[in-house]
DNA sequence: GATTGCATCTCGTCC
DNA sequence: GGACGAGGTGCAATC
């Protein structure tokens, strides 16, 4: 890693294009290439380029730059004097573990979580079911009726999730109409069948450990009911 | 601007749950008290956190660590040994000047580029106008059959503003069969006016620097016009 | 290599 | 302070 605190000049062109006037910022070249120029503040690097093919130090009208390259983009910095500069050696193989994700809450409801969701009302039946307008995330049919489920599950469920719902649902009516025999069975031994003839009211469900306000609301609007994931949930992710 | 390369392990609760162990790191602290715990490799910090309340050094059972706190968000850095410290004075006022943004390719076609980009058929009448479900970036209507025009403006467009705009399309002929008088009117002084009655199959245009793949054929299939923005707009943002 | 969708998204902006 | 949406989003998984 190397690390320069320089007082420079940025400007950028490639996929946008951007313009930094004289300032004292800090510059980090880490070792897989990737260069990112910070400010005091924030989280987010003014400039920065990940996949760079050339990263040259030029010495141009006897000013330095350092020029970053990737395919169609460049990062031009001019270096006017350099504060500080130092090369670290930071090695580190670990990767970061994570907990709570939506990937976790929906491996957690196919393995052990679903009947505390949905109390038994609901099978599971497969991930990533494609309606034909994307793929909804959990497909599942209720034992009572047998109507096809269809859950969305989020970490933060938005308005937006709200809606894609929604389209989920109506993409499964005009598919219904097109086919003949029956939804789904790849995805379980028991090849459980969902008849179309009963896929007339699909349910439609929203999960997530939290709901931004009003989505409740629109749910409730829509018919579609808003489970929030239990504390059993987080407790099963150590 | 505070720099510590340190052998240290990591642990963050709050929105999500991470753990990273043991390694050699960058951590850096601005002066906005925001935080970030680098590797050597990627752009993203392996951790952060953007507004913390507090950031402690205290010593636990003769272990350095870092507490990073912000409202129900914890980090908690152990650190091991210190490789590298440093303090920088890092003075920076100036803010990214951005070109090429949708934001601006509105402003071009509100203040000149309009008729270039509709060749004279289609009047501006405001942006953001509310369809009842989203507002759209701009409304129009169409010069020879008074049709609403709702117009989607994005930098590089994908697939899911297509759907967008035939939401927002049908939300427009909901409110139409609704309301009894015209649409939109304050945005201009001459108060130009879109009947109800004409409103009877707004027209869609999808306006991009940049489509992804498919997405002018997505456009095709609801009747969508899309439409490149030419290069004089790059010209006009200097 | 291109595409898709999550993210402790971040960050501005507008209410 | 919350909500909404853009982003040079980054990034991993998937095809």
């Amino acid at each position: 890693m190397h690390l320069i605190c320089a007082d420079c000049s940025v400007s950028y062109e490639g996929r946008g294009k951007t313009n930094i006037s004289r300032g004292v910022r800090l510059i980090v070249i880490k070792g897989d290439n990737s260069v990112q120029i910070h400010q005091d503040k924030d989280i987010k690097p003014l400039n920065y380029m990940s996949h760079s093919k050339r990263l040259d130090f030029v010495t141009i009208d006897g000013v330095r730059h350092l020029i970053v390259e990737a395919k169609s983009e460049t990062i031009d910095v001019t270096i006017y004097d350099v504060i500080f500069e130092q090369h670290l050696d930071v090695e580190d193989e670990e990767t970061l573990e994570r907990y709570g994700t939506e990937k976790q809450i929906q491996e957690w409801l196919e393995s052990s979580g679903f009947d505390l969701m949905f109390h038994g009302d609901v099978d599971f039946v497969m991930r990533e079911y494609q309606t034909g307008r994307g793929p909804v995330d959990v497909f599942g049919y209720d034992r009572h009726d047998g109507q096809a489920c269809l859950i969305e599950v989020k970490r933060v469920a938005k308005k937006s999730d709200v809606f894609q719902l929604i389209r989920y649902r109506s993409a499964l009516l005009e598919h219904a109409d097109d086919s003949e025999g029956s939804f789904v069975t790849t995805a379980r031994p028991d090849a459980l069948r969902v008849e179309c003839s009963r896929v007339q009211d699909p349910h439609m469900y929203l999960v997530a450990t939290r709901f931004r306000p009003n989505v409740r609301a629109e749910c409730e609007k829509f018919g579609i009911v808003a489970l929030k994931v239990p504390k059993e949930f987080r407790d099963a992710c150590v």
